[in-house]
DNA sequence: TCAGAAATGCAAATAAATTGCATTTAGAAC
DNA sequence: GTTCTAAATGCAATTTATTTGCATTTCTGA
Protein backbone atom coordinates (compact mmCIF):
# COMPACT_ATOMS: atom_id res chain seq x y z
CA UNK A 1 0.00 0.00 0.00
CA UNK A 2 1.62 3.07 -1.26
CA UNK A 3 1.55 6.20 0.16
CA UNK A 4 0.84 9.40 -1.34
CA UNK A 5 0.49 13.18 0.31
CA UNK A 6 -2.44 12.89 2.11
CA UNK A 7 -4.58 9.87 0.65
CA UNK A 8 -3.60 6.56 0.28
CA UNK A 9 -3.63 4.73 -3.13
CA UNK A 10 -3.41 1.36 -3.06
CA UNK A 11 -4.31 -2.35 -4.58
CA UNK A 12 -7.76 -2.23 -3.92
CA UNK A 13 -8.40 0.96 -5.91
CA UNK A 14 -6.27 -0.15 -8.84
CA UNK A 15 -8.44 -3.13 -9.06
CA UNK A 16 -11.34 -1.14 -8.75
CA UNK A 17 -9.98 1.07 -11.52
CA UNK A 18 -9.14 -2.06 -13.89
CA UNK A 19 -13.04 -3.01 -13.15
CA UNK A 20 -14.60 0.08 -13.77
CA UNK A 21 -12.26 0.49 -17.23
CA UNK A 22 -13.07 -3.69 -18.37
CA UNK A 23 -17.09 -2.77 -17.48
CA UNK A 24 -16.86 0.00 -19.99
CA UNK A 25 -15.10 -1.70 -22.90
CA UNK A 26 -12.28 0.55 -22.53
CA UNK A 27 -8.58 -0.27 -23.39
CA UNK A 28 -6.62 -0.55 -19.83
CA UNK A 29 -3.88 2.63 -20.85
CA UNK A 30 -1.81 4.44 -18.88
CA UNK A 31 -3.87 7.60 -19.12
CA UNK A 32 -7.18 6.14 -17.62
CA UNK A 33 -5.27 4.73 -14.95
CA UNK A 34 -3.39 7.99 -14.11
CA UNK A 35 -6.90 10.25 -14.55
CA UNK A 36 -8.71 8.01 -12.10
CA UNK A 37 -5.96 7.45 -9.46
CA UNK A 38 -5.73 11.62 -9.22
CA UNK A 39 -9.42 11.57 -9.18
CA UNK A 40 -9.24 9.11 -6.33
CA UNK A 41 -6.28 10.71 -4.68
CA UNK A 42 -7.92 14.11 -4.49
CA UNK A 43 -11.55 12.79 -4.41
CA UNK A 44 -12.96 16.43 -4.89
CA UNK A 45 -13.95 18.33 -8.18
CA UNK A 46 -10.99 18.70 -10.74
CA UNK A 47 -11.03 20.03 -14.34
CA UNK A 48 -8.81 19.30 -16.94
CA UNK A 49 -5.73 21.81 -15.99
CA UNK A 50 -5.83 20.51 -12.52
CA UNK A 51 -5.37 16.82 -13.49
CA UNK A 52 -2.97 17.66 -16.10
CA UNK A 53 -1.20 19.44 -13.84
CA UNK A 54 -0.83 16.15 -11.25
CA UNK A 55 -0.43 13.83 -14.44
CA UNK A 56 3.21 12.80 -13.67
CA UNK A 57 5.59 10.56 -16.03
CA UNK A 58 4.32 10.12 -19.07
CA UNK A 59 2.25 13.31 -19.63
CA UNK A 60 -1.14 13.24 -20.73
CA UNK A 61 -1.96 15.80 -24.04
CA UNK A 62 -5.09 17.89 -22.96
CA UNK A 63 -7.29 16.78 -25.90
CA UNK A 64 -6.71 13.49 -24.35
CA UNK A 65 -7.80 14.35 -20.64
CA UNK A 66 -11.20 15.97 -22.42
CA UNK A 67 -12.25 12.94 -24.05
CA UNK A 68 -11.48 10.68 -21.35
CA UNK A 69 -13.53 12.84 -19.19
CA UNK A 70 -16.32 12.73 -21.57
CA UNK A 71 -16.55 9.59 -21.69
CA UNK A 72 -15.97 8.86 -18.48
CA UNK A 73 -18.90 10.66 -17.82
CA UNK A 74 -20.85 9.23 -20.22
CA UNK A 75 -20.32 5.88 -19.13
CA UNK A 76 -21.31 7.34 -15.25
CA UNK A 77 -17.43 6.86 -14.06
CA UNK A 78 -17.20 10.43 -13.26
CA UNK A 79 -19.70 13.20 -12.62
CA UNK A 80 -19.94 16.78 -13.99
CA UNK A 81 -20.20 19.55 -10.78
CA UNK A 82 -22.29 22.76 -11.41
CA UNK A 83 -19.78 24.69 -9.61
CA UNK A 84 -18.93 28.48 -10.67
CA UNK A 85 -16.29 28.82 -12.61
CA UNK A 86 -15.21 28.82 -16.23
CA UNK A 87 -14.05 25.25 -16.58
CA UNK A 88 -15.97 22.50 -16.16
CA UNK A 89 -15.45 20.14 -13.10
CA UNK A 90 -15.85 16.87 -12.18
CA UNK A 91 -15.05 14.10 -9.94
CA UNK A 92 -16.08 10.48 -8.82
CA UNK A 93 -19.65 9.44 -9.31
CA UNK A 94 -19.04 6.29 -6.42
CA UNK A 95 -21.87 8.39 -4.03
CA UNK A 96 -24.41 10.79 -3.87
CA UNK A 97 -23.14 14.01 -2.32
CA UNK A 98 -23.56 17.81 -2.61
CA UNK A 99 -21.14 20.34 -1.81
CA UNK A 100 -20.69 23.46 0.25
CA UNK A 101 -18.59 26.41 -2.01
CA UNK A 102 -16.67 29.62 -0.91
CA UNK A 103 -17.30 32.33 -2.46
CA UNK A 104 -14.09 33.63 -1.88
CA UNK A 105 -11.47 30.89 -1.86
CA UNK A 106 -13.38 28.50 -3.82
CA UNK A 107 -12.62 25.53 -0.87
CA UNK A 108 -14.77 22.98 -1.34
CA UNK A 109 -16.28 20.73 1.50
CA UNK A 110 -18.45 17.71 0.93
CA UNK A 111 -21.91 17.84 2.16
CA UNK A 112 -23.19 14.08 2.83
CA UNK A 113 -26.65 15.34 4.25
CA UNK A 114 -29.70 14.86 0.98
CA UNK A 115 -33.24 14.95 1.76
CA UNK A 116 -33.90 15.93 -1.54
CA UNK A 117 -35.57 11.95 -2.94
CA UNK A 118 -38.86 13.22 -1.46
CA UNK A 119 -38.50 16.86 -2.59
CA UNK A 120 -37.90 14.94 -6.24
CA UNK A 121 -41.25 13.30 -5.63
CA UNK A 122 -42.91 16.30 -4.87
CA UNK A 123 -41.87 18.68 -7.05
CA UNK A 124 -42.67 16.07 -9.57
CA UNK A 125 -45.94 15.80 -8.32
CA UNK A 126 -46.73 19.20 -9.24
CA UNK A 127 -44.67 19.53 -12.50
CA UNK A 128 -47.04 20.25 -15.73
CA UNK A 129 -44.92 19.37 -18.03
CA UNK A 130 -42.70 16.80 -16.82
CA UNK A 131 -42.96 12.81 -16.38
CA UNK A 132 -39.37 11.94 -14.83
CA UNK A 133 -36.98 13.15 -12.06
CA UNK A 134 -33.36 11.35 -12.74
CA UNK A 135 -31.01 13.66 -11.16
CA UNK A 136 -30.47 16.89 -9.42
CA UNK A 137 -27.66 19.03 -8.70
CA UNK A 138 -27.62 21.13 -5.39
CA UNK A 139 -24.87 23.12 -4.10
CA UNK A 140 -24.03 25.48 -1.09
CA UNK A 141 -22.77 28.52 -2.02
CA UNK A 142 -21.01 30.67 1.46
CA UNK A 143 -18.07 31.77 3.02
CA UNK A 144 -15.58 29.43 5.07
CA UNK A 145 -14.36 30.06 8.53
CA UNK A 146 -10.95 31.42 7.42
CA UNK A 147 -12.78 33.81 4.64
CA UNK A 148 -15.35 34.67 6.85
CA UNK A 149 -12.48 36.65 9.26
CA UNK A 150 -10.49 37.83 6.56
CA UNK B 1 -50.24 47.63 -22.92
CA UNK B 2 -48.43 46.39 -25.57
CA UNK B 3 -48.89 42.59 -26.36
CA UNK B 4 -45.89 40.73 -27.01
CA UNK B 5 -45.96 37.40 -27.94
CA UNK B 6 -47.45 35.32 -25.13
CA UNK B 7 -46.24 37.80 -22.39
CA UNK B 8 -47.25 41.21 -22.04
CA UNK B 9 -44.93 44.16 -21.78
CA UNK B 10 -47.00 47.18 -20.13
CA UNK B 11 -46.14 50.32 -18.37
CA UNK B 12 -45.70 49.29 -15.53
CA UNK B 13 -42.81 47.10 -16.06
CA UNK B 14 -41.08 49.98 -17.70
CA UNK B 15 -41.40 51.56 -15.11
CA UNK B 16 -39.52 48.85 -12.61
CA UNK B 17 -37.33 48.78 -15.49
CA UNK B 18 -36.03 52.65 -15.16
CA UNK B 19 -36.20 52.06 -11.08
CA UNK B 20 -33.87 49.11 -10.88
CA UNK B 21 -31.45 51.22 -13.18
CA UNK B 22 -31.63 53.99 -11.27
CA UNK B 23 -30.87 52.41 -7.97
CA UNK B 24 -27.95 51.00 -9.69
CA UNK B 25 -26.67 53.55 -10.76
CA UNK B 26 -27.19 52.92 -14.56
CA UNK B 27 -27.52 55.41 -17.37
CA UNK B 28 -30.78 54.66 -18.93
CA UNK B 29 -30.12 53.28 -22.14
CA UNK B 30 -31.90 51.49 -24.82
CA UNK B 31 -29.26 48.45 -24.22
CA UNK B 32 -30.50 48.12 -20.86
CA UNK B 33 -34.07 48.55 -21.19
CA UNK B 34 -33.91 45.88 -24.23
CA UNK B 35 -32.20 43.53 -22.57
CA UNK B 36 -34.65 43.75 -19.09
CA UNK B 37 -37.97 43.63 -21.88
CA UNK B 38 -36.47 40.48 -22.92
CA UNK B 39 -35.97 38.76 -19.85
CA UNK B 40 -39.54 39.92 -18.65
CA UNK B 41 -41.21 39.13 -21.73
CA UNK B 42 -39.22 35.33 -21.77
CA UNK B 43 -38.87 35.12 -18.05
CA UNK B 44 -36.69 32.43 -18.18
CA UNK B 45 -32.77 31.58 -18.40
CA UNK B 46 -31.08 33.17 -20.88
CA UNK B 47 -27.98 33.25 -22.89
CA UNK B 48 -25.88 35.98 -24.58
CA UNK B 49 -26.90 34.21 -28.20
CA UNK B 50 -30.54 34.15 -27.03
CA UNK B 51 -30.74 37.55 -26.40
CA UNK B 52 -28.93 39.11 -29.02
CA UNK B 53 -31.17 37.15 -31.36
CA UNK B 54 -34.15 38.43 -30.12
CA UNK B 55 -33.32 42.38 -29.52
CA UNK B 56 -35.01 44.02 -32.68
CA UNK B 57 -34.62 48.02 -33.89
CA UNK B 58 -30.44 48.93 -33.40
CA UNK B 59 -28.73 45.94 -32.57
CA UNK B 60 -26.66 45.42 -29.61
CA UNK B 61 -22.98 44.30 -29.79
CA UNK B 62 -22.32 40.58 -28.06
CA UNK B 63 -19.64 42.62 -25.89
CA UNK B 64 -22.31 45.18 -24.68
CA UNK B 65 -24.49 42.53 -23.77
CA UNK B 66 -21.81 40.50 -22.22
CA UNK B 67 -20.80 43.36 -19.55
CA UNK B 68 -24.15 44.42 -19.14
CA UNK B 69 -25.46 40.67 -17.78
CA UNK B 70 -21.99 40.33 -15.59
CA UNK B 71 -23.35 44.21 -13.97
CA UNK B 72 -26.73 43.37 -13.75
CA UNK B 73 -25.59 40.06 -12.01
CA UNK B 74 -23.17 41.95 -9.27
CA UNK B 75 -26.05 44.30 -8.55
CA UNK B 76 -28.45 41.71 -8.27
CA UNK B 77 -30.64 42.48 -10.93
CA UNK B 78 -29.63 39.30 -12.70
CA UNK B 79 -28.82 35.99 -11.23
CA UNK B 80 -26.65 32.84 -13.18
CA UNK B 81 -28.30 30.14 -13.47
CA UNK B 82 -26.07 26.64 -13.25
CA UNK B 83 -27.62 24.92 -16.41
CA UNK B 84 -25.91 22.01 -17.82
CA UNK B 85 -24.53 23.66 -20.89
CA UNK B 86 -21.34 25.60 -22.74
CA UNK B 87 -22.88 29.08 -22.13
CA UNK B 88 -24.03 30.49 -18.94
CA UNK B 89 -27.51 31.73 -18.16
CA UNK B 90 -29.16 34.65 -16.33
CA UNK B 91 -32.76 35.17 -15.17
CA UNK B 92 -34.21 37.87 -13.35
CA UNK B 93 -33.41 37.69 -9.74
CA UNK B 94 -37.30 38.71 -8.54
CA UNK B 95 -37.97 35.65 -6.66
CA UNK B 96 -36.31 32.71 -5.81
CA UNK B 97 -37.03 29.29 -7.43
CA UNK B 98 -35.57 26.30 -8.89
CA UNK B 99 -35.85 24.78 -12.56
CA UNK B 100 -36.32 21.43 -13.80
CA UNK B 101 -34.55 20.39 -17.21
CA UNK B 102 -35.43 17.85 -19.62
CA UNK B 103 -32.20 16.07 -20.52
CA UNK B 104 -33.24 15.40 -24.21
CA UNK B 105 -34.72 19.13 -25.12
CA UNK B 106 -33.35 21.48 -22.92
CA UNK B 107 -36.86 22.55 -21.49
CA UNK B 108 -37.35 24.48 -18.69
CA UNK B 109 -40.18 24.53 -15.80
CA UNK B 110 -39.37 26.72 -12.96
CA UNK B 111 -40.15 24.70 -9.43
CA UNK B 112 -41.54 26.85 -6.65
CA UNK B 113 -41.06 24.72 -4.21
CA UNK B 114 -37.99 25.31 -2.07
CA UNK B 115 -37.85 23.58 1.61
CA UNK B 116 -33.91 24.11 1.29
CA UNK B 117 -33.54 26.57 4.12
CA UNK B 118 -34.14 24.62 6.95
CA UNK B 119 -31.83 22.12 5.39
CA UNK B 120 -29.13 24.73 4.60
CA UNK B 121 -29.22 25.29 8.35
CA UNK B 122 -28.70 21.82 9.17
CA UNK B 123 -25.82 21.75 6.49
CA UNK B 124 -24.38 24.43 8.10
CA UNK B 125 -24.48 22.92 11.78
CA UNK B 126 -22.64 19.48 10.62
CA UNK B 127 -20.10 21.67 8.37
CA UNK B 128 -16.14 21.43 9.73
CA UNK B 129 -14.82 24.41 7.66
CA UNK B 130 -17.89 26.95 6.90
CA UNK B 131 -19.24 29.68 8.80
CA UNK B 132 -22.17 30.97 6.51
CA UNK B 133 -23.94 29.81 3.62
CA UNK B 134 -25.56 32.53 1.63
CA UNK B 135 -27.08 30.84 -1.32
CA UNK B 136 -27.33 27.91 -3.10
CA UNK B 137 -28.65 26.24 -6.49
CA UNK B 138 -31.03 23.13 -7.08
CA UNK B 139 -32.06 22.11 -10.22
CA UNK B 140 -33.71 19.13 -11.22
CA UNK B 141 -32.68 17.06 -13.95
CA UNK B 142 -35.10 14.39 -16.02
CA UNK B 143 -37.52 14.16 -19.21
CA UNK B 144 -40.14 16.20 -20.10
CA UNK B 145 -43.82 14.09 -21.06
CA UNK B 146 -42.93 14.96 -24.50
CA UNK B 147 -39.23 13.19 -24.79
CA UNK B 148 -40.22 10.50 -22.47
CA UNK B 149 -42.37 9.06 -25.06
CA UNK B 150 -40.59 10.06 -28.05
C1' DT C 1 -26.39 73.85 -24.48
C1' DC C 2 -22.15 71.84 -23.06
C1' DA C 3 -18.65 69.05 -20.71
C1' DG C 4 -17.29 64.91 -18.67
C1' DA C 5 -18.13 60.42 -17.47
C1' DA C 6 -20.17 56.37 -18.79
C1' DA C 7 -21.70 53.25 -22.42
C1' DT C 8 -21.10 51.19 -26.81
C1' DG C 9 -19.18 49.14 -31.11
C1' DC C 10 -15.57 47.07 -33.30
C1' DA C 11 -11.61 44.45 -33.62
C1' DA C 12 -8.31 41.86 -31.45
C1' DA C 13 -7.00 38.87 -27.74
C1' DT C 14 -7.86 35.00 -24.35
C1' DA C 15 -9.19 30.75 -22.96
C1' DA C 16 -11.89 26.44 -22.93
C1' DA C 17 -13.10 22.70 -25.49
C1' DT C 18 -13.34 20.10 -29.86
C1' DT C 19 -11.78 17.97 -34.05
C1' DG C 20 -8.95 15.90 -37.94
C1' DC C 21 -5.40 13.20 -38.90
C1' DA C 22 -1.13 10.66 -38.63
C1' DT C 23 1.07 7.65 -35.38
C1' DT C 24 1.15 4.54 -31.59
C1' DT C 25 -0.58 0.88 -28.72
C1' DA C 26 -3.59 -2.57 -26.22
C1' DG C 27 -5.34 -6.83 -26.60
C1' DA C 28 -7.55 -10.51 -29.19
C1' DA C 29 -6.53 -14.11 -32.56
C1' DC C 30 -3.28 -17.03 -34.20
C1' DG D 1 5.65 -14.73 -28.95
C1' DT D 2 3.95 -12.53 -33.36
C1' DT D 3 0.62 -10.25 -36.02
C1' DC D 4 -3.30 -7.54 -36.95
C1' DT D 5 -6.86 -4.09 -36.19
C1' DA D 6 -9.61 -1.05 -33.78
C1' DA D 7 -9.03 2.03 -30.32
C1' DA D 8 -6.28 5.52 -28.06
C1' DT D 9 -3.11 9.26 -28.22
C1' DG D 10 -0.43 13.48 -29.52
C1' DC D 11 -0.17 17.42 -32.09
C1' DA D 12 -1.84 21.18 -34.56
C1' DA D 13 -5.49 23.63 -36.09
C1' DT D 14 -10.15 25.09 -35.26
C1' DT D 15 -14.31 26.45 -33.01
C1' DT D 16 -16.81 28.86 -29.63
C1' DA D 17 -17.49 31.63 -25.42
C1' DT D 18 -15.97 35.50 -23.16
C1' DT D 19 -12.96 39.47 -22.27
C1' DT D 20 -10.40 43.60 -23.24
C1' DG D 21 -8.47 48.00 -25.39
C1' DC D 22 -9.56 51.86 -27.58
C1' DA D 23 -11.88 55.26 -30.39
C1' DT D 24 -16.45 57.07 -30.77
C1' DT D 25 -20.99 58.01 -29.18
C1' DT D 26 -24.45 59.07 -25.81
C1' DC D 27 -26.48 60.12 -21.27
C1' DT D 28 -27.18 63.40 -17.69
C1' DG D 29 -26.33 67.01 -14.56
C1' DA D 30 -24.67 71.74 -14.30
Amino acid sequence: MKKVKGNTVNNIDNEKFLELLKEGGYKITHGRISILEIFSKYHAPLNVEFISKHIKKPKLDAATIYRTLKSFEEKGILKRVDLRGDTTYFELNDHHHHHLICKKCGDIEDVEICEINKLSEKVLKYSLKFKTISEHSLEFFGFCVKCQRG
